[in-house]
DNA sequence: TTGACATGTGAACGATCGTCCACTATACTG
DNA sequence: CAGTATAGTGGACGATCGTTCACATGTCAA
């Protein structure tokens, strides 16, 4: 029973998903229902030619894009038609797509509710990156009196001042030098 | 000029990132600044040990789990202490965290305000799944005339609306048959 | 200095890797 | 039916894999 190149391709991802690394030739010829490793190689070929999978310099195989990436498809309210073949539809990886020096990356979870009016709640994850410039308009943690807070960064005529985005609360002027711990490149928040 | 596991973790790290899969031992010579083989294998034999890196049934080396991840620290406003040992931070990768049933899942991108108090801005990408059971209070994407819209999804004695999270919009309730495209699970914002 | 221990070297080993080839089975065409 | 691609079988092959061995070197304390 011949199949499509879909269908081997869904069988990798199954295979990458559970032992985070690609299988071997001997080890396709279980996942693709065929019995010898020529024909494992020519199908390798053809996804290989298709760029649904990769090889690495050293001629390994490698994962393609679309083994982790999740499906984009589109804008809300504009009616969009859903893509049919999965081929079409643009993947990312949330960790690619938001990271991009990693080492300096790190997350915080928001306890206090500063930063509300900026679409930041409380028990939102914030993504931070350590030792990045703070620009007018960026939203820092910063450290004062041995505290973590997150307040929008504003600078005026070499003034600095952390403004919340909550009525409720006033805006500090840093009376020594401001220790910015790091600078929130991304929220994140989980229903469930 | 001996060094520690986690310098060599660290080489593991780059090499992993770079290529998509763990070196052989081979290449760790290189990457370890060793010249026999048996001594890649002491350093394996610990980062192993240490719960650094993993191997598979079939013995085969896999990344570990901080090889991807993002540190998390801890609460803002908590004060809390900067972990000096990369080994004692809980790590997570955001696809792992956010992600439960890979083949549903997939990614829009709003362009409306209707939602703007439950904290979702336009420009906001909200992570979907499909097929999942709505119930009362989550976020839905509905397609109504053709058009999908998000909103709240409330069910009282029977009877559905759709709630916007803004006042300038007004409920929704669905003639015919409600058509969910997917329930909101997460949202990323991305600053830049 | 001597002994004990840790760590690295270099080589040998069987196992598994992916490629390649000759041959066979199946499907399609005229 | 014969003729011709297309796809799979089974085995041989060299390359590379990770393991393991005996041995050399380095380090530290007695």
């Amino acid at each position: 029973m011949p199949r499509s190149p879909i269908e081997y391709l869904a069988e990798l991802k199954l295979f990458y998903r559970e032992e985070a690394r690609m299988p071997s030739f001997s080890e396709m010829l279980g996942l693709f229902g065929v019995k010898s490793k020529n024909a494992v190689s020519r199908i390798v070929h053809e996804l290989t030619q298709n760029k649904l999978i990769r090889r690495d310099t050293k001629g390994r195989l490698l994962p393609g894009h679309s083994f982790l990436g999740i499906k984009v498809l589109g804008f809300i309210e504009a009616g969009f038609p859903a893509p049919a073949e999965e081929q079409l539809v643009d993947t990312i990886t949330l960790d690619e797509y938001l990271v991009q020096n990693h080492r300096d990356t790190f997350m915080l979870k928001v306890s206090g509710d500063s930063m509300i009016d900026a679409g930041i709640q409380p028990g939102d994850l914030v993504l931070l990156e350590r030792g990045r410039a703070a620009r007018n308009g960026d939203i820092v943690v910063a450290e004062i009196d041995h505290q973590w807070t997150m307040k929008y960064y504003e600078k005026r005529n070499g003034k600095v001042r952390l403004v919340p985005a909550n009525k409720r609360y006033k805006a500090i002027i840093p009376k020594e030098r401001l220790l910015i711990s790091g600078v929130v490149i991304a929220v994140v928040r989980k229903y469930r």
